[in-house]
DNA sequence: GTCTATAACGCGATAGAC
DNA sequence: GTCTATCGCGTTATAGAC
């Protein structure tokens, strides 16, 4: 066995166990003998369990950012005008075309991504902002000119609020098609749960904002200087 | 100290840190440690680690699901129509409304429930659904009312996108506020939040459908044998 | 490079003294 | 009721044979 082929294995063997159980309760010796692999061959191969997880999610979130830059590039070269229905889209489009080796490589990615935002300590929500910085400026801006109607306060709210139904939703998807499966049958794969998020999300974040007071401030003034930078 | 001092500084106790780290990630050690009681208390007490968590749950979920019960049944009682807004407002207000030992409870609540659906804590979503059962049957009728136009499936998949929203933007409202305090100065405590939530969801539940094709199905026949198995 | 064997440790749980 | 001491197990990680 090459020693490619054992990394890859490791790999494949972590997401899909990863993504039954949770991180702590998957066990190493779970994984090598899933991957048919020794027991030793994590730590030689990756140093650490924790950097077996990270190397799962690196293997996703590269493509993903990849795929994400370049849509958003191409749109913005083409000069169009991008709807926010048309955004979510190419977001969508972005994370499912990921080309992966099995279809839990999503759920794990958005669990990841849930916990990094959810954890007290935002060690690696900082990471990955300024890791991925570039292409959440890029987004960024095609949602600002998307939602022009919305003040930066509401935006940030409706982008949390979006994060918060789609890693919760993608990441127990497992659980969630098996429970609607018993319900009627039918199948739901990444693809199906996108399609019923994107108008979902659309309509939330097009929302009208709340009627009275914004916050804890007084009545805005009508020029808001937009400059909450 | 009496009995039900220990039982409650371990409660307190586990709570922030079940929040704070995740449920398999903390120790009895470390709960026994910061209660400041024995190891074998929580043994003693609670008779497992499993039923600890459940009654950690279990002292936020009671009031909780009293306040629903109580403010759903007087609604129907008086015979009204509840829109979707109105019910989502009696949602929040049975949240926000839990007597709290700290302003840290419903955060802390939010994370575990997000935990409890994301961690595959599979006891604890089967004990909650089946504990539960008739407060969230109340909720689902008076949701299903409020949308006669979803079908059962887009309804489905709105709740969690709506259960994904709440547990991850309340969990992480510390981290969120400071954020957003950095940007503006605003505070945003958990009602600031609900006043945000309830357009955003109100919209995105009540958003029309996916246009086209339902999931992966061909146009469906009219009268479907449910059996897609 | 890959394996076996095991070290070193932390875990939940419990028996039995007080 | 509460505590100490410890059991039995599973864990990550590693040293050293092959």
């Amino acid at each position: 066995m090459t020693q490619s082929e054992t990394v890859e294995r490791i790999l494949d063997s972590a997401e899909v166990l990863f993504a039954e159980r949770g991180f702590a309760e998957t066990s190493l010796r779970q994984i090598t003998g899933k991957a048919g692999v020794n027991l030793a061959a994590v730590n030689y191969h990756f140093g650490s369990k924790n950097a077996l997880i990270q190397a799962v999610f690196a293997r996703f979130i590269e493509p993903f950012t990849r795929n994400l830059r370049e849509s958003l590039q191409a749109a913005i070269a083409k000069n169009e005008h991008v709807s926010l229905d048309r955004l979510l889209r190419l977001l969508a489009t972005a994370l499912v075309e990921v080309p992966s080796r099995s279809d839990k490589s999503l759920p794990v990615f958005m669990r990841l991504l849930g916990l990094a935002y959810t954890q007290s300590q935002g060690h690696l929500r900082k990471y990955l902002e300024q890791r991925y910085n570039s292409e959440l400026r890029l987004f960024m801006k095609l949602l600002r000119q998307a939602t022009p109607q919305l003040s930066s306060e509401e935006r940030f709210w409706r982008m949390q609020f979006m994060l918060g139904a789609l890693t919760f939703t993608m990441s127990s998807s497992e659980a969630l098609a098996s429970i609607l499966q018993d319900k009627n049958g039918a199948d739901a794969p990444a693809e199906g749960i996108v399609d019923q998020l994107v108008p979902f999300l659309s309509a939330g974040i097009n929302a009208p904002g709340v009627p009275s007071v914004p916050l804890s401030s007084p009545p805005p003034p009508l020029e808001t200087p937009c400059t909450a930078s």
